[in-house]
DNA sequence: ACAGGCGAAACTTTATACAATCTTCGCCCG
DNA sequence: CGGGCGAAGATTGTATAAAGTTTCGCCTGT
């Protein structure tokens, strides 16, 4: 009973019983309940949501694509343990799409989507004021995701979904210190610089804030290995 | 290790009996042979290639994930249609990633690597020489699709083969001219520049190729309707 | 005591059968 | 003669069962 139905953070099509279980896999791994390296069970997951094996499959599929399930063959489905190379290009790519998704959403702005940004900002503040780690991780994730959608281009909220997914086990496996993992105060920054209309400020603060995230990650190669033994040793 | 979560999009091992399937359709449609709109029955491709409705079925879904074929509950899967608003925008984010993917490229090259590029331009001279117009597709895209695995950043791998895969359908809707897709000639300077190791001039050259390659399409918002209605009435 | 192989259990993979849904064609009515 | 309604056909969505593969425990031989 960890996720069984999610309020309604996201549904574009949550009628769908395999989306009801991507998007509960996916919360409970974004929400770092599920842990890099833990087996997904097809039947386990099937029995969670009271589904057939068949519907547990193509969500799994679907969440292998995204990349942050690996399915290994006559194995089985793993939450994805990204290494510090993948890291550092989940962030670089990031890096060069959001300055430009922001662009864009400052040219589609308007008092609706302005309205849900402001909402979305004190969500994040009310999760932070309770230290609801959980709730946090996944609230700053959706601030970014929002101002893809808001930018009205399919492409690129596609492709960031992605990363976001990726960019949450990264924080995961190798933030350094126990922070929260992307400051309000820069998404309100980036708000303010969307209101104001000024692009050059909301890429230079998208920009930065990206560069701070990354900043506090533990991303040397060897410790790719360090903790590959650490796991190993401890179970 | 790196190589850890290599067997998931693409082809590695073709031995699987599903990558068999999805390569074939994607290779049929990226050859012009599979027109857009075209209903890709289940049975139908499952009596092809002889696998059961379940491969399909998941290969289906994979291609859907790329962006190249559409499925509609309880209608079934059919090759993608893309819009003249989604033809900019995947034009958009290529004129965005494959500058950074040749710089990529530079940092990466070597004498394999330079030997692998010569035969292809090779191959895609033969091609036109014959002009074999499939094979000169095909191969136009594999151009792209080679400078970003010798980047070696698998993401933007990753979102440029999905790109490619759509640029393919939208080159075929909305192409005026019978002219070839991509200039070899183009091709040719970027492997230039990419030899001599110039950052400067391998980006400008990409940007004025992809700049080309849309500008010689007619993306204009009406000109959906005009075409949507011929098929329409041609079909 | 330890290394190596054998066998059973669990899992994924694949195939088949059933149910729900949409499309199409024919018919009836206005 | 045109349009709406209804049943047959076809196709997809879902579930279940059979098949193949890997892994782990256990036993035997040295």
């Amino acid at each position: 009973m960890a996720a069984k139905s999610q309020p309604k953070s996201d549904a574009p099509d949550a009628s769908d019983r395999v989306s009801r279980i991507r998007e509960g896999v996916t919360a409970a791994i974004l929400e770092h309940r599920l842990l890099p390296g833990t087996k997904l069970g097809e039947d386990e997951i099937g029995d969670i949501y009271g589904a057939s094996r068949t519907l547990v499959r193509t969500a799994l599929q679907q969440l292998a694509h995204e990349g942050i399930v690996n399915i290994e063959k006559h194995r089985g489905a793993f939450v994805a343990r990204p290494s510090p190379a993948d890291a550092r290009e989940v962030f670089e790519a990031r890096r060069l799409i959001e300055p430009t998704i922001v662009d864009h959403a400052i040219d589609a702005v308007s008092p609706d989507w302005l309205d849900r940004l402001g909402r979305h900002l004190t969500e994040e503040r009310e999760a932070e004021r309770r230290c609801d780690a959980r709730a946090s991780v996944r609230l700053s994730g959706e601030f970014h995701r929002l101002i893809a959608e808001m930018s009205g281009h399919s492409i690129y909220l596609g492709f960031l979904k992605e990363l976001i997914a990726r960019s949450s086990l990264i924080i995961l496996l190798y933030r350094r210190h126990d922070t929260p993992a992307c400051g309000t105060n820069h998404h309100a920054e980036i708000v303010t610089a969307i209101r104001k209309g000024d692009k050059v400020a909301a890429r230079g603060q998208m920009l930065s804030h990206l560069r701070e995230i990354e900043a506090e990650l533990f991303l040397k190669d060897p410790a790719a290995d360090e903790l590959r033994l650490a796991d190993v040793l401890g179970a």
